[in-house]
DNA sequence: AATAAAAGTGAGTACTCACTCAATTTACTA
DNA sequence: TAGTAAATTGAGTGAGTACTCACTTTTATT
């Protein structure tokens, strides 16, 4: 649980979020992780009291910095434009740490103490930069006057089925969307939809 | 993998997806599995000749049958009225299945047996229930010309994060959502983002 | 009631895993 | 370079696990 500091450990927790995410928490042996981190199996547990311990410093700052991270400056920009800048960055980063959400989301399940580290410092950081840009707009009266929870909520759930049919279900195999339509219509849906009368403002025929 | 017939093999795959669900696959024991079954664990390997066939055989036809049931008639209705009842019947039965909701989404992860069974059997085919109805609306015209699967899936994330939300992550101790309304809300953001030129349509100010 | 077949049991077995620790290597200091 | 502390190693340990099987109980048949 403590921060990451030496070299050693930082190698433990890549091997981890590898292993974990691919066999799961209990579906791994210790013996596996240090294989795949190229140390013998006692080092573990130099930096590591027990197996679960690592498992919880997987969410630690310093891990997780980057899952968390901050948008660019929008002011000035249409919303298209910042709504589909929201969604390529939010693929970006999860493409980029899809190890971890993997995990994340499939052991938030069975510890307690994960799900808390995993909602409370990602989820709901990472929707509250949407959820400040959308009051603006509520507040301007650009927007319905819907609840800016459910608003954001709606937009990151049309963005992230495209990722969980993709990337965890492989619905690949079944259909296969083109990724920049998908962006297209899916801003121009929610847009429409969250706007007060756009009356012709869609780009889609 | 065979068809359930005793009412010994209905008590195990009760038993089973409780108990699976709550720790996982590779966190529960057959002993577990029996104990709550109330046989001896001697009596699972009698109809399950191993434990993961005991998990493939979750996804059977028989037990999966309600998951992936019809919807009811909607010829006459209008959309908003379609689309609502969607989401409650779907909300519904996924509440009524949770525990094995829950399993089959976290153990695809790792089981790619199970994973083409749940996304091909159930998965598929409740989005097929909803592609032909949308599909039908963009060919009258009613609807953008967008392609169908996109907007099954929009609607699907949409509804589902609020699921996720509740029952997977445990978000109501951050933010609690009341269900009649975010119901409203989605469908009326949808129908709105999704209709040509709705003007006026939309029933939220 | 007697017999056979089927269903059910749970202690035992062979094996696996998280974790330990004595021995060894590496890094550091004077 | 010798001496010491820190880091690393991996065989060993005990707790537990999936699965077996010799036995008991229940059910069906005559």
């Amino acid at each position: 649980m403590g921060e990451i500091t030496s070299k050693r450990q930082q190698q433990i927790i890549d091997a981890a979020i590898k292993v974990f995410s691919k066999k799961g928490y209990n579906g791994t042996t210790t013996k596996e992780i240090a294989k795949e981190a190229g140390v013998a199996e006692g080092t573990i547990f130099r930096y590591f009291r027990t197996k679960k311990d690592l498992l919880l410093s997987l969410v630690s700052p310093y891990v997780v910095r980057s899952l968390a991270d901050t948008l660019e400056e929008f002011s000035g920009k249409d919303d298209e434009t910042v709504f589909k800048a929201i969604i390529r960055n939010r693929l970006k980063i999860i493409r980029e740490n899809l190890d971890l959400v993997r995990l994340l989301l499939a052991e938030s399940q069975f510890h307690p103490e994960l799900r808390e580290q995993f909602v409370g410092k990602i989820v709901m950081q990472a929707a509250s930069i949407l959820e400040s840009y959308i009051s603006e707009k509520i507040k301007n009266g650009e927007f319905k006057d819907i609840e800016p929870g459910v608003a954001v909520r709606a937009f990151a759930g049309m963005t992230g089925i495209f990722v969980l049919w993709k990337e965890f279900l492989g619905g690949e195999k079944y259909i296969a969307f083109d990724e920049e339509k998908v962006i297209e219509t899916v801003v121009d849906i929610y847009l429409n939809g969250v706007r007060k009368r756009p009356c012709g403002g869609s780009e889609l025929e």
